[in-house]
DNA sequence: GAACTGACTGTAA
DNA sequence: ATTACAGCCAGTT
């Protein structure tokens, strides 16, 4: 029984699936980083799993992945994506303070 | 299946 | 505060 895998799908990772479940549940206004995001769904030290994970979600889910950021509150997404701009004009648009590619301490929530 | 590639992190200078 | 770099590890070539 040959079976097609179409093209790899996202959709079909375990793996993303988890980690776009604790991301769909950072609440509007606020930050977390991958690292935590990985810990959370239980992915310790996964950190790189869950930028990889956010690039390929469907936009279709409408995932807020602009809430993610660095360690220490830093915008990690390459300035040749064009994804940075946006992502900082999101944060903007949700009254998250954003200055020199940083965001406000007060903003971080811890998800573990 | 080895080599390469990062939307990462912590440490060190 | 910044920069550099080794370690990291699943997904892609």
């Amino acid at each position: 029984m040959v079976r097609f895998k179409a093209l790899r799908d996202p959709r079909d990772n375990p793996l993303f699936q988890e980690i776009w479940n604790v991301v769909a549940a950072i609440p509007r206004g606020q930050v977390s980083t991958y690292g935590s995001v990985a810990r959370a769904a239980g992915l310790p030290g996964r950190a790189r799993l869950v930028g990889r994970a956010l690039r390929e979600s469907p936009k279709e889910m409408m995932l807020p992945w602009h809430r993610v950021v660095g360690a220490g509150g830093r915008i990690v997404l390459p300035p040749a994506e064009p994804g940075r701009r946006e992502q900082i004009r999101r944060l903007r648009a949700e009254k998250v303070l954003v200055r020199e590619g940083r965001i406000g301490r007060s903003f971080m929530i811890d998800l573990e």
